[in-house]
Parts: structure tokens; C-alpha cells; sequence
DNA sequence: GCGGATCTTGATGGTTTCTTGATGCAAACA
DNA sequence: TGTTTGCATCAAGAAACCATCAAGATCCGC
């Protein structure tokens, strides 16, 4: 049985960002419970598995890295990575490990709330109804089982490459996808390096889906990390 | 001028009843083709999928039962199981698989063309979407339990593949059918990967059924996938 | 065996899609 | 504010794919 309101675990050493992140969730209707160390963190999501995990990878005892592996061992529960600036490389390293979103200080609190909200609401639909053969986001519709793309109820022909790009993406509506977990997709992993791949078709994806290919409302760019389809 | 006439397989290892059948279906409408054993048997199902298959479950190379399982693990074409008096317990478990009827040896010929018209018929109902055996889309029209074939109410002649092709186009109507599919169904799994009899018989389909061959309106290429029936 | 219908196979030209490079713009950083 | 890095866009060549025609090969009933 679930709680009225998702528990969620911050794993934090700064006490001044513990008592911000306590605050604000609490604040919007949340259960927070924290952990100081990567260690205890593990402890508290074994014991009392939350519904979503605030992971700052800069922890002084353990590899925020190691920490998100370890979870995602044995649990699939939504990961928002905090990173500090020029922590680039180990944010990039936490997505394409599973981690589902981040957030880099400093950052406020309508911004975290609302990477939570859409946490939380992809894990309700996959854990739903996984095997969807119609997925819809917004008024894009992608109807897996004919292989057909809809926008605002007008079929859209799509390439193959282009399909499957797509399809990738609307399978992980919200989640920040990395360059290189794109191009493994649906480039194969051989071609995991050639992000200029993913900027054309890009281009060419929102030319066909969105009604200003410039104004991007669902494909939405992720400066320096990837691309992610907006989830409403 | 033959119409397409159902193809029946007969996998049976005595040469008596093997002539006894093809004499008895040939004098019937139908197409026989005939397999001494289990293993040609299923060489024959696999690159001429029959409309239904009669399957002696004696048969001295491999057991009529493991024949039924191996055909059933891509095709669902009516199986009409032989079987000698006492071999009860055979003949359940072919049922059980998924045969669609049994004679128990010796039967009278009668009694053998009624259970393949029925097997005939009940796969016409139900291979269809609704159950329908007449199946439209605009202005074609396929009556799959008289396997015949109109546009625009004019009777088209079709030969026996691409008869085959059609009904699976038909039954699948508005869903992308991928090469691989298409070939399995039509041509068995051993040619699937032919598809340059797509490209041929896809193009008489195109000259028999469409106005404009060159700009077709229901049989419609889907580049690099496979082929689609429009559905409205 | 013969003639007609059907299926298979090969060759050719046209079309779509993918890849690649060049260029200008926008965002991050000092 | 200038510099750097990353991104968007366009276009052209290359590659993959498709349509079509036609000539053998095969199968069928007679």
C-alpha cells in the first residue's frame, strides 16, 4: 500500500542544501527523509524504498556514481542527480547509468518541484501499462503497433531513422536522454560518438512535429547533455 | 482458368491413403501437396504455406504431435489430424495443441471434405478482424470465405500468391507489415528474406487493384519498413 | 508431351533516405 | 564583452531501396 504523499530520499552532506531540499518538499506535500552519506543513503532506500531519490554526486564518503549503480541494481525508482557546476562529465556519467533527470546549484525550488512532478508521473505510467501499443504526449500520438506518428490527429510520415529516434524518445517521455544512450538506440553502439547524427535528425523531427521547428515544445534540447521529449 | 484454390497439404507416410486423399481433394477443387514425412513436411509448410494441412499423426520419422508443435510455432493454417482407432490419447494432445479437427481412420471421403470445407471456412472467420468474411476498404472488396476478389464491383482475377498476399495485407489493414512479415506469411519462413517477390507481386497487385499503378492509393510502401494497406 | 498460366530471377533506372561538410547562431565562461 | 564551445540549419553527394519490364523455369490440366 502507498502513502497519500510520495516519500522521498535526499542523499546530501551540506546540511544548509539538506535543510533547503526538507523544507521545500515538505512545503509541497512530500515525506522527505535524509541521509548524510552515500552509505546510509543505500541503507534507507533498501529499508524504506522511496518513490523518488535526490542524489547529490558529490559526496565526501563514496562516488555519488557508485551510489546511483548500486540503486539501480535492484530498483528502477526515479533518480534526480545534483551536480555542481563544471561537474559535467560526472552528471552525464549518472544519466547514462539510469539516473532520470538533474539539477545543477544553485537551483530553486519551482525548478526542483517541477522535475519531481514529472519524476514521479513517469514512474506511475511505466510501472502502469508498460506494453502501451499507443503512446500519446500531448497531441503528438505514436501508434507503436501500426508503426504510424500523429500530430494534432494528421498522420506524419516519418523515416525509419527518424521513427526510431522517436520512438526512443516517447518510450522515455521526461527523462533526460544522453547523446550517447540516442545514438546507441538507434544508431547502434558503434556510432555512439557521432552526435552530429542526432542534430539533424533533430532538426529534422521538429521541422515535421513541432509547430515552430525554432520554439521547440516537445523536443527539447539539453545543452551539453542530450535531448529530452517533454512530458505535457 | 483456375481460381486460387486452397492449397491443402497431406503429410501421411503410406502411399495407399496418400493417393486416396490427393484423388479425393484434387476431384474437389482443391490443390494437394503431399510430404512422405514429418520432416518433409514441414520443409513443405515452411516454403509453400498451405490453407490447411492433413497430418497422419503415424508417421515413422518423428512424431505427428511434434509436427503439429513445429507448424504451430509460426502459422496458424488449420491442422486436420489422422489417426488409427485407439490412438485416443494422440489425438487429444494434437487438439490440445492446437489442431483444428481429427479423423480416425478408416473415414469415408464425404466425411473428409466436410471437416475441410469447415477448417476452410473457420479460418476465413477468424483470420479476419471482426470475424468478417467479407472484408472492404474504400472501394475494394476481398470475400475471404469465397476467395474471391472485386474493385469497384467488378471482379478481379488474382493468382493464388497474390491472393495470399492480399488477405494478408487485408487482414492487417492499416498497419505497417514489415518485409519479413509479409514474406513469412506468403512465402514461409525460408523466404524471408526475398524481398524482391514483394517488389514483383506488389506491383501486379498494384496493376490489378489500383487505378494508378504509379500512385497508389491503397497498397502503399512504407521505404525501408515494409508495405501498408490504407485503411480509409 | 503440350500450351497456358504462374512463379522465379535478372537487369535497369528512378526515388528516398542517410551521411557528411560548411556556415551561422546561441549559450556558457572568463 | 570577447572567446569558446556546442547547437541548428542547409545542401549536396553517396548509399540504400524500390518499381518495372521481361525472359527463363516451373507447374498445371488436358
Amino acid at each position: 500500500m502507498v502513502e497519500a504523499s510520495p516519500l522521498i530520499l535526499i542523499i546530501e552532506d551540506e546540511p544548509q542544501i539538506r535543510r533547503f531540499l526538507q523544507a521545500a518538499l515538505t512545503g509541497a506535500g512530500y515525506r522527505p527523509i535524509e541521509a548524510e552519506t552515500g552509505k546510509m543513503g543505500l541503507a534507507q532506500a533498501a529499508t524504506q524504498p522511496p518513490d523518488a531519490i535526490i542524489l547529490d554526486l558529490g559526496l565526501p564518503d563514496m562516488d555519488g556514481l557508485e551510489v546511483a549503480r548500486q540503486i539501480r541494481a535492484w530498483s528502477s525508482v526515479p533518480i534526480i542527480v545534483l551536480s555542481a557546476r563544471g561537474q559535467e562529465k560526472d552528471k552525464v556519467a549518472a544519466l547514462d547509468l539510469g539516473a532520470d533527470d538533474y539539477l545543477t546549484k544553485p537551483f530553486g525550488v519551482g525548478e526542483l518541484l517541477a522535475r519531481i512532478r514529472v519524476a514521479l508521473r513517469h514512474a506511475a505510467r511505466t510501472e502502469g501499462e508498460d506494453g502501451q501499443a499507443v503512446m500519446v504526449v500531448g497531441d503528438l500520438k505514436v501508434d507503436l503497433a501500426a508503426r504510424r506518428v500523429f500530430r494534432a490527429d494528421t498522420e506524419v510520415h516519418l523515416t525509419p531513422m527518424e521513427y526510431r529516434l522517436l520512438t526512443t524518445l516517447v518510450k522515455h517521455a521526461g527523462k533526460v536522454l544522453t547523446h550517447a544512450f540516442l545514438l546507441k538506440e538507434v544508431w547502434g553502439p558503434a556510432n555512439a560518438r557521432e552526435t552530429h547524427y542526432l542534430r539533424v535528425f533533430m532538426a529534422n523531427l521538429r521541422h515535421k512535429l513541432e509547430a515552430d521547428a525554432s520554439r521547440p515544445r516537445y523536443l527539447l534540447t539539453e545543452q551539453g547533455v542530450g535531448y529530452r521529449l517533454a512530458d505535457e
